[in-house]
DNA sequence: TAAACGCAGACTAAGTTAGTCCTCGTTAAT
DNA sequence: ATTAACGAGGACTAACTTAGTCTGCGTTTA
């Protein structure tokens, strides 16, 4: 498995809809819906975009998220540490203070400073995270939209319309034709 | 636990051994002990590094490992590659193909070229991987050379040599004193 | 011929990931 | 006031990966 993880994808993909929404809320349900995706798994990804402030969420039963800032201010590094939680690309072992030659006691030159191993590990990351940094949800879903044709926009507008009217419609009545 | 694993930080350690030792070969047992980490776990190591050409061994009771190539013409990321296999830092998904928007088969404007987010990753992947190309097992072996003192490297010599002949002189005696 | 090697595969324990399910408090419409 | 839709959170599971051990095999040198 990759170290950029499925979570990541599936949040990244939610939050391109959240773009295209004009504002609008859309409920975990709807996102994962919508792009096939396990609704309950979608459901544990949000709340860590949200506490990230990356997405705002409103309670109840027309609630749902909208983008906690505009998406050219939304980074794809900062979505990546909000669901990965900043784990670092190496973990250094300190092997270098296990050396056998060093009988009794480890000498300060070989420990002062970062290792030397760890240090190009540390620099291969910050390349990394530089060029995530380096693009927007914003970029990423206006490169879509040239990409998609007008009719999909509309089709979406449409499918987001028909679900924000039946959510409702679904409302106070209680089920009770079956086994009773 | 990080994408770059302590598999690859050992292999490094070990190499970086190699490069002070003269061109003369180190069991893989040597290499262990004098880091202070597992000798099985490393003897599992290696021979990736030898596939790869990075180290030549030579079999047999006086074999071991020499650098398969210059110490400046060992990169980092072949070591990674070597011993992680080349795992993509991100795998797609495939999201789009699963919109709920497509009813009846997936329009071709939006499955062609590659996935607008997979292009991101790939692109944070190559530039890590750049900062790994660029790092030689050479001169990080000089950086190490110029921090540490002259006497490590004397004692390094001088354990080198002892276990050179203590590992042939224990040979040609069936040890046959114990339960008999 | 014995011991020191490299090499390969089976095996285990711990940690991570993807995913499900259930409960809770909140909110809007009936 | 209920009811159902919502977000939030935690317990749980299955599959996979990683770190590490152990055993057996073929090779080589003394």
């Amino acid at each position: 498995m990759a170290h950029i993880t499925t979570s990541v994808e599936y949040g990244i993909h939610g939050l391109l809809w959240l773009v295209g929404n004009d504002g609008k809320a859309l409920s975990s349900r709807e996102i994962a819906e919508i792009q096939g995706i396990s609704p309950s798994f979608l459901a544990k990804i949000f709340p860590k975009l949200e506490k990230a402030g990356i997405v705002a969420a409103s309670e109840g039963v027309r609630g749902g998220y909208r983008l906690g800032r505009a998406a050219d201010e939304i980074t794809f590094l900062q979505i990546v540490d909000a669901i990965e939680g900043e784990k670092p690309l190496f973990d250094c072992q300190e092997v270098r203070e296990r050396c056998a030659l060093f009988t009794g006691g480890v000498p300060g030159w070989a420990t002062s400073g970062t290792c030397a191993i760890h240090a190009v590990m540390k620099q291969a990351e910050k390349a990394m995270r530089d060029a995530l940094a380096a693009q927007t949800l914003g970029e990423v879903a206006s490169r879509f939209s040239r990409k998609a044709p007008e009719s999909f926009f509309a089709d979406f507008k449409e499918w987001a319309d028909e679900r924000q009217t039946t959510r409702t419609a679904r409302t106070g009545r209680p089920v009770r034709d079956g086994p009773s």
